[in-house]
DNA sequence: GATTAGGCTTCG
């Protein structure tokens, strides 16, 4: 929501009614303050800060009229466009009404004495709405006084021509410009016409029951009406008449501007613009509910306009409003979305298959979650829009068709063109229907509805199976005949903590079953990979879902080097504070060297100075022994006169004994303020939010080979491997303690030169999937998962398994 | 102060 002005004498209608205000002094940190609002005077209003590129955060102080008292004033931080559209739009001296806001802790209240709380105001649901007196009439002045540099700002005009009148779509005469109000009830995304500009086509109708066309061009797809939805209401200025094809059509006109309502009756009248700032008031609230009843009464908005998957049939054109999963480009004419509603279709779905190489976002899903997915195919002029997309993105599909048992599709194998029983989905190319694509806002009720739905469901695997056979090459061959080893008696090392009811097979019948499941199987380990154990820890990126070797020591340490010798004069940021350390001493005769030192300022007057460092021209040896003294360390440079981080080879953070290693690829650094208040714990996770980086998880990676009397096979321990080895990854990258524990894990579960037959067994919960290696060849891959190792007793010895 | 489109399915 953007900032809205409002001008006084309409009085304080203007605001949602569901909204109530609570008096400031009431306000405390348990306080439910979803649908309150606080008024205030602006007392303060800091200075608009960038964080990074389009993110700003503003500081301001409102305070209670008619209230004296220090606790009736109260921190503001408005976060992100609301900082921007605020700092333009507001000045010291308004007042205004905040909502969807959220209550913290004040960290300045002993400084400045104001209220204990402060509200933080970021997101769709944060609104300030600022009262302004009209300004005093001047019939000079243009129509429309603007205030700061928005073109479509409509703020505030002279009282007399400042009310905004509308027409009739009954009264509409041809050869003038006019400002509208209707319901809508055809509409088309915006889509490119042969001009300079995009073009949207709606009609709309009101009480006259006249149905007018509209055209708007524009060539800012966020100037066009935000329509969602047949029965969502326009508000159109200055659009002119026209006649065409024995009717009058509108056409938009210079000036022009539209604000776009939730249909249904009881919603809340959220206007949806791309105005920073817009006239509304409380006749524009009744028209808006009196379009919505009527409409409502006309039956004019089709029940279930959105058809979920489950309830798709053959050959229909639908509307489907989803969440994209992944993507990937077919050809140049054709872009495969890949998403999913948290419904099941009853029909088999068609399956397109696509180089995991090309696929944006996730390349493949486990079983449960592959039968929630559709694979819709998007043509010619959509292509161009689907590029824009995101994976997470929640889109409405309109016009989508369900296509059955098409078998000439790009990318198809032929064992499934002949598969007669499958459904389509396609999007056409043209704009017929209103054909398109439309991504919808996260605070919408339909996807609040669709995010409800998701959320019963499970999270996917984050590791694709596939990524585990790059790995270590496809898995082994049969190793031939084990059964002597198996006859002796041997130990139980491990037992299963799943939930699966299932009895455990030989390892020769689970090569032979189903894959998409889990098997239970009694074995014993073989051998595994890597030898070295250092060798299995790897960096994992949840976002690119790629897998690295954690740098070696020397390679860092010349990074630290290199970095060093760039002493050349730096400005660092205004946001911080210089000084200088002594560098800890490699041996007591050498000599004192300092290093320079950067602290937050905010910190600094918090007194938190050990809690942050920034540290510059240390040895990779220094900063570990520093790491005593400063909870967190950042590493920094002096690269072109400015301070910067070290390369992401690097770590960015020491944290004790912990490094944290940041995603080259989906990493964005940059030296950023670091907001830390009402922060008690500076960890790992806000540190790489602010510098823009894209953190690292530690993750243990092995191969196991297990056998039994029947068979062996390669099965990999990854996801689960704390809940194996009872140590997490990150404690192994840290600790030699927990690095010998799984040394001594692994020495139990396959000693050094021991025999097969001192072995002890495994009882482990396998999950079969499919995976293909790089010539497209599809491979079993098993994940072991559920399991944890128990330490065998030394004395016991266990029977073999049937 | 030009131009675009002017609903009306479907190659895949």
């Amino acid at each position: 929501m953007p900032v809205c002005v409002l001008l006084e004498g309409a009085g304080g209608a203007q605001i949602p009614t569901h909204l109530t205000r609570i008096p400031i002094l009431l306000i405390k940190n348990s306080t439910d303050v979803s649908n309150k609002t606080v008024k205030g005077k602006v007392v303060r209003k800091g200075p608009l800060v960038l964080l990074a590129a389009d993110n700003f955060i503003l500081k301001t102080v409102i305070q209670e009229e008619d209230s004296q008292a220090d606790a009736s004033s109260i921190n503001v931080v408005l976060m992100g466009t609301l900082a921007k559209d605020f700092n333009q739009a507001v000045n010291q001296g308004d007042v205004v009404v905040a909502s969807g806001f959220t209550v913290g802790k004040s960290p300045t209240v002993h400084k400045d004495k104001l209220h204990p709380c402060n509200l933080l105001m970021s997101g769709d649901n944060a609104c300030i709405y600022v009262f302004r007196l009209p300004p005093p009439r001047d019939p000079t002045s243009p129509p429309a006084v603007k205030r700061g540099p928005a073109p479509s700002t409509e703020v505030s005009r002279p009282p007399k021509t400042q009310k905004y009148t509308y027409v009739g779509l009954g009264d509409l005469k041809t050869g003038s410009v006019v400002n509208v109000y209707g319901v809508v009830v055809f509409f088309k995304q915006p889509f490119r016409s042969r001009g300079t500009d995009f073009c949207s086509s709606l009609k709309i109708t009101d009480q006259s029951n006249q149905k007018i066309g509209c055209t708007i061009f524009c060539d800012k797809l966020e100037d066009h009406p935000k329509i969602f939805k047949i029965g969502d209401i326009v508000r159109m200025h200055r659009v002119k008449t026209q006649f065409f094809n024995d009717s009058i059509t509108l056409v938009n006109t210079f000036g022009f501007s539209v604000v776009t309502f939730d249909g249904a009756v009881g919603a809340n009248v959220e206007p949806r613009t791309s105005s920073l700032s817009f006239h509304f008031d409380r006749e524009d609230c009744r028209t808006v509910e009196e379009l919505r009843s009527w409409a409502a009464r006309q039956a004019l908005i089709p029940s279930g306009s959105t058809t979920p998957l489950s309830a798709v049939q053959p050959k229909a054109y639908f509307d489907l409003t989803c969440q994209l999963l992944a993507k990937a480009p077919i050809d140049t004419t054709c872009t495969l979305l890949r998403v999913w509603d948290g419904t099941r279709c009853p029909h088999t779905l068609l399956k397109v298959i696509v180089e995991p190489n090309v696929m944006v976002g996730t390349t493949s899903f486990s079983i449960d979650r592959e039968n929630l997915i559709a694979n819709i195919l998007v043509y010619d002029n959509h292509v161009e829009f689907a590029q824009q997309l995101k994976p997470g993105d929640f889109l409405r599909i309109y016009n989508l068709r369900a296509i059955p048992g098409s078998s000439k599709v790009p990318g198809l194998t032929s064992c499934q063109s002949v598969e007669v029983d499958h459904l389509a989905f396609h999007l056409h190319g043209g704009t017929a229907f209103g054909r398109g694509i439309r991504v919808l806002p996260e605070n919408s009720p339909d996807i609040q509805e669709l995010k409800r739905t998701i959320k019963a469901f499970p999270e996917d695997d984050e590791l694709n199976d596939s990524t585990l056979l790059e790995i270590w090459g496809t898995p082994p061959e049969s190793l031939g005949d084990v059964t002597a080893e198996n006859s002796a008696d041997s130990l139980r090392a491990s037992e299963r903590n799943c939930t699966h009811d299932i009895e455990p097979v030989t390892l020769s019948e689970l090569k032979q079953s189903n894959l998409g499941r889990v098997h239970h199987v009694r074995a014993q380990l073989r051998s595994y990979k890597p030898s070295r154990l250092h060798q299995a820890l790897k960096l994992y990126c949840s976002k690119c879902t790629s897998m690295q070797d954690i740098p070696d020591d020397e390679l860092v340490a010349h990074l630290f080097s290199e970095a060093s010798k760039e002493s050349g004069p730096c400005i660092p940021p205004p946001w911080l504070l210089s000084g200088q350390i002594d560098a800890p001493k490699d041996n007591p005769g050498s000599l004192k060297r300092a290093l320079t030192v950067h602290l937050s300022t905010q910190l600094m007057s918090e007194n938190r100075t050990k809690e942050l460092i920034f540290l510059m021209g240390s040895t990779l040896e220094e900063t570990r022994q520093l790491v005593s003294g400063y909870q967190n360390i950042v590493p920094v440079r002096s690269s072109g006169g400015h301070l910067t981080l070290l390369d992401l080879s690097a770590p960015f953070l020491f944290r004790g004994r912990r490094k944290y290693y940041g995603c080259r690829r989906c990493s964005e650094p940059a030296l950023r303020e670091l907001c830390a208040e009402g922060v008690e714990l500076i960890d790992e996770t806000i540190i790489a939010k602010a510098l823009g980086i894209q953190l690292l998880q530690y993750v243990l990676l092995m191969a196991f080979e297990v056998q039994d009397a029947t068979d062996t096979l390669e099965a990999f321990l990854w996801r689960d491997a704390k809940t194996f080895f009872g140590v997490s990854p990150e404690e192994v990258a840290a600790s030699q303690e927990a690095e010998n524990c799984i040394h001594q894990t692994m020495d139990s579960l396959c000693p050094p030169g021991g025999s097969t037959g001192e072995r002890p067994w495994l009882d482990l919960c396998l999950m079969a999937s499919r995976t293909e290696d790089d010539g497209g060849q599809k491979q079993p891959c098993y994940q072991i998962c559920h399991t944890a190792f128990t330490k065998p007793p030394s004395t016991h010895s266990d029977p073999e398994p049937a």
